[in-house]
DNA sequence: AAAAAAGAGTTGCAAGTGCAACAAAAAAAC
DNA sequence: GTTTTTTTGTTGCACTTGCAACTCTTTTTT
């Protein structure tokens, strides 16, 4: 069994009588299947036991956004999205997941169970760190140029893999969607960068220069 | 005393207790001066007894962007923003802010006060919160356009107030900050708004026709 | 009440960006 | 190993946007 973030510190025993008590069922998603539609209005919350999933927003025109790529030991609820959007939770690998509603995090039961204050001590950790996560995006986000929004990009992931030779978690088209501008824009300031000495790159590989 | 969000639910003597115990300070700020500078690196967080802040980050060309504005009773701390970023805390009013450290909040004390289970509860409710506004100003952010950043906010504060003759609760220029764009591309696509009759508008007032 | 500051509203122009439509390379499927 | 699909890389063009430089109005300060 994988770490997962919510159960952290929890016996595995407690965790197996916690589900029980939460009534979750654990269901298994082929790669590119749909785990929620309409997810920003669904009370479930989805504990990511093996796979990968990606929160997606379809927009009217057409067009997708990753809201947000999760892996093992991963949570998503209501607290990962805006209630006004159009929702997916995509299973990008095959992946079993784990379901129950969102209350029984926030509230405790009745039985006043030890491992329930584990439980939310976690919740409080895992919805941090979804903040600063947020944060982040939104910094990038905030600037104009598509330089800008690279260059903010490159220098985060710089510092979280500790070096200058970054490799993007994810492919260039995803890259583009997730900083929300167009594809061959992108490219072009990517290989304007290049041309001016501020980067290598090749693929998922980038070098940073300053 | 105005109710503040993190401390709802306990009553005010173990409130004074509690602060008491985690060393609270409260400091006094006149409008426009600065509570914490450099807030991406502090432990410390902030509760709102009296008056308005707002969490102001300075780019490098000298622009800044209004990452949150808050109120009596809200809270602030490193969870409002990216480790990366030159953040700043401005008093918007004159203002009474509670200072203590954030370790606080979430280490429970060793002798396990039951208010301090309620604080908990209360931080888990504060964060969901502050996520589902960052994901929509996320929502807000990743539109292409500037007509369809307005359109999409103007949709969201719409539903929050109930009507579609809404009041924006910011003045344009703020606007145009929070929604990272041009004020006067702004302002350019609102009078298209209007011309094309998907709007009305003077000032903060504006009332959608849609 | 007058002066100063802040905000709203406008416009020309240059630069940046999105879109469409490709070709080439790499990865996945057969 | 060959075919198919996905991803990367490129370019021309139109249009959107940012920037600068204003005016006019409203609010705040003295």
């Amino acid at each position: 069994m994988p770490t997962i973030k919510a159960f952290e510190g929890i016996e595995d025993e407690n965790v197996k009588k916690m589900l029980m008590c939460f009534q979750a069922k654990t269901l298994h998603y082929k790669k590119d299947t749909t785990v929620l539609s309409n997810f920003g209005n669904t009370t479930q919350v989805g504990v990511i036991e093996h796979g990968e999933v990606e929160i997606i927003r379809y927009n009217y025109n057409g067009t997708r956004t990753i809201i947000e790529t999760l892996g093992e030991g991963d949570i998503f609820g209501s607290f990962s999205a805006s209630a006004s959007e159009e929702l997916y939770v995509i299973a990008t690998t095959e992946s079993d997941i784990i379901l129950f509603e969102y209350a029984h995090l926030i509230n405790r039961c009745k039985k006043n169970c030890p491992y329930h204050n584990q439980l939310i001590d976690n919740m409080v950790q895992i919805l941090s760190n979804k903040l600063m996560q947020n944060n982040e995006r939104i910094e990038i986000l905030t600037k104009k140029t598509i330089r800008d929004k690279l260059l903010a990009y490159f220098n985060i992931l710089s510092k979280k893999q500790i070096r200058k030779n970054i490799t993007l978690p994810f492919n260039l088209t995803d890259l583009a969607d997730y900083l929300s501008i167009d594809r061959s824009a992108m490219m072009r300031e990517i290989k304007n960068l290049k041309e001016e000495g501020l980067i290598e790159s090749k693929g998922k590989k980038i070098c940073l220069h300053y």
